[in-house]
This record gives C-alpha cells, sequence and structure tokens, in this order.
DNA sequence: ATACTAGTTGACCAGTTGGTAAAATGTCAA
DNA sequence: TTGACATTTTACCAACTGGTCAACTAGTAT
C-alpha cells in the first residue's frame, strides 16, 4: 500500500490523456494498458468494463476542470463580470497550452467530446457529463445573478437560461476551435458572452 | 443506369442516417451494407474505403442541410434579425421531429458530432466539415451585415466575429441539447443569440 | 507457519473490424 | 452475337476488439 503511483492511478491519468484527445473508440483497452504499463488482467482487476472506466475517467476529469478552471476563474477576489472574462480566458489558455504541449491538434473540451461521441448509445455516460455540465451551470448561474445584484447585468435577464446558454457558447467555441484547429478563434469571446448576459460593452 | 434507387445512393441514404445517430467508429461497414441491403464488395466497388464515403456523405449533408435548413431559414421574404431567428426556430423543431420520428434520443448536429469524434484523428474529414461551417458563417454574416444597413443591429458589431459566435452559440445549444437529452433547451434560445448581435431586445 | 487478500500475469476466447481478390452476373452499344 | 464495362456476389484475410480465467506473487494479519 501507499505506493506513490499505483497502476489503477496511472490507468486513470493515461484514460484522461488518451480519452481527451483521441476519443472513446479509437483508444482500446489494450492501448490504455501499454500507456499505462500494465497487462490487461489488471485492467480487469480494476474495472469490471471498459465503460466503468470511463466513468470514473470523467469524475477525474470534473475534479480536474474544477481545481484548474472553475475555482481559478470564479474566485471571488474579482466582480462577477470579470469571473466570466477570466472563464472564458482561462479556457483559452489551456487549449493553447495543451495544443503546443502535445504538439498536436486542439482537442476542445473533454466533456464536450465525449458527449458528442457516445451521447446516444451509453446513457450511462452521458448523464455523467449531464451532470458535470449542470454543476458548471450552477457556478455561473450564480455569478450572473451576483452581477444583477451589483448592478452589472440588467434585471430582465433570467439566470438560468442565459448561465445554460453561456456554457453552451463556450462549448460552441471549443468545438469551433478544434474543428477549425485553431485556437485563435477564441480569443476575445468573452465579450460575446457578455453580450448574451445583456452587457451592452 | 436511371434507377430509381441504385446501390450506391441507398448506401449514403444509410451512411447519412446510421452516422448522423450513431457517430462513426460505431457504425461498421458490413452494417452499412445490412442496412443498404448490399454485400461489401459492392461497397468497396463505389468507394476506396470507409472514410471516402464519409466524406461524400458530408455533402450529401451539407447539401441536405442547405436546401432544408439555410435557404428557408435566410429566404429574404423577411427581415434579416426575423432570419436568423427562423435559423433558431427550424434548428429547434427538426431536432424535435427526428427525436419523435426515430424514437430514440436527440441528435444534434451530424457536423457537429463527426467533428468531434474524428477532428484530431481524420485531417480530411475536419477539413470538409470546416468548410461546410464556413459556408453557413458567410450565410449569417452576410445577415449581419444587412441587418447592421437596416439599423437592427448597432455599428460596432463586428459581422465575422459575430456570425463565427453565433454558429458557435447554436452548435453549442445542440451540444447541451443532446447532453440532456432534452430538445426543450432549444427553445427561446433565438434571442439570447440576437443579444450576442447586439440586439437589446 | 499459515491463511487470506490485493495485485499481477499471460494465455486464451469468440466475434468483429476494414479491406481484398476473383469469379459471376447484368447491361448496353456496335 | 460479341466485346467491353459496370455491378454484384462469395469467400477470404490478418489484425484487432472487449473480455475471461486460472495460476501466480507478495505482503499482511493471525
Amino acid at each position: 500500500m501507499a505506493k506513490v503511483n499505483t497502476s489503477k492511478e496511472r490507468l486513470l491519468e493515461s484514460a484522461k490523456a488518451l480519452m481527451h484527445s483521441r476519443g472513446y473508440a479509437d483508444v482500446g483497452v489494450q492501448e490504455l494498458c501499454n500507456h499505462a504499463g500494465i497487462k490487461k488482467g489488471s485492467f480487469y482487476h480494476f474495472f469490471p468494463s471498459k465503460q466503468a472506466l470511463t466513468l470514473t475517467t470523467l469524475e477525474e476529469m470534473e475534479a480536474d476542470l474544477t481545481q484548474k478552471l472553475i475555482i481559478p476563474a470564479f474566485a471571488k477576489d474579482v466582480p462577477p463580470l470579470e469571473r466570466l472574462r477570466r472563464f472564458f480566458r482561462l479556457s483559452h489558455a489551456f487549449q493553447t497550452e495543451t495544443k503546443e504541449n502535445q504538439g498536436c491538434c486542439v482537442l476542445g473540451c473533454p466533456f464536450g467530446n465525449l458527449a458528442l461521441e457516445l451521447g446516444s448509445r451509453e446513457p450511462e455516460i452521458r448523464q455523467r457529463i449531464e451532470q458535470a455540465f449542470n454543476r458548471i451551470i450552477a457556478v455561473i448561474r450564480d455569478t450572473i445573478q451576483e452581477a444583477k445584484e451589483t448592478g452589472d447585468i440588467p434585471a430582465f435577464i433570467d439566470p438560468d437560461q442565459t448561465a445554460q446558454a453561456v456554457l453552451s457558447f463556450q462549448e460552441g467555441i471549443l468545438m469551433m476551435a478544434k474543428t477549425c484547429n485553431d485556437t485563435e478563434l477564441l480569443r476575445g469571446q468573452e465579450e460575446i458572452a457578455l453580450r448574451m448576459c445583456g452587457v451592452v460593452s
């Protein structure tokens, strides 16, 4: 016990990286095992199926996202509108960083990618991603609500519908950046997102 | 010649339907052939590979989209803002219709789905989808430009950037609808899209 | 020492994958 | 009728898929 880097941990790390960059179907159990340096028998000691591994991987991905993006972006050290801006700017930064580090394509959002690949055929995975989205939407909704109270966002804005729209827009531009393989499309989109919230720049 | 329903046509129809609902990897060549009522040998008589079939399928999909959505939505019989509204309302209608007809999940945008599934591993397919997106963006841009001239959209709006954003938003809400398996999320989003364009409703 | 357990291993499985090759059949013009 | 060409069919391939299983190893508590 108390090993620094257990097989299970390495397996989850491999799954996060490989599935983010290449999706679900294109990454086989064997490849996952090779990447993690374990044998296939061990895989099925830790997870009953590839789908189960994916569900756990999604939890890890959500924890990472919360730590690296949600908490920093929505920290209350700046006014609400600035938090929304940071949400978009940080996403842009991560996409650019990932593209350059991995030396490959724009990878986009791991949740969005898997949602569209598996949404119509893996209901459990679909639900987990829906859950992750809903948690982000809740944070955005609270931020919009706060901005309404400070008068930064006009009263007629519906926080729930708008929060949903803001995340949709974020996912949409990430899809566009991936499709065009160009992170520059992400630059400056925060001002348009604020316009969705009724902010007349 | 002049057969009413050639093998190649049936194959493309099958590919459109199956790949839209289940994606690329989950639909095999054999299943495609069964669905179209042909044998696998015939498949490779018409297309050198599954990837080639997909490229042609994307062209068909774009033609369909243009006929069923772009041309009706952006017809010049109504003012520009109303055209943008129709673009969103028609998309909503198609998603609802498809879900009920097929009796299954929300399918989302065929281009968006394939873009995220294959974007990082099939450059040619990625490019074709990028092309399709760009053609739609061009139509939206022209519409925004026209609305600026009629004064419906304020002068400070950048037509190129905003058109890109509007399509991204459309793709984003389609992703969201698919993830939540609920077409109701698509309702009323046209007003938020107009807010992106600087329209103060 | 013993027994229990978590972890690891390699051999194996049936089914499927995209793709090939050649023979058979159908179609049409000269 | 013939020859040329498009189409269809059947049989086949190596590679790979997710998953199983029994045997083995090592640490740990009794």
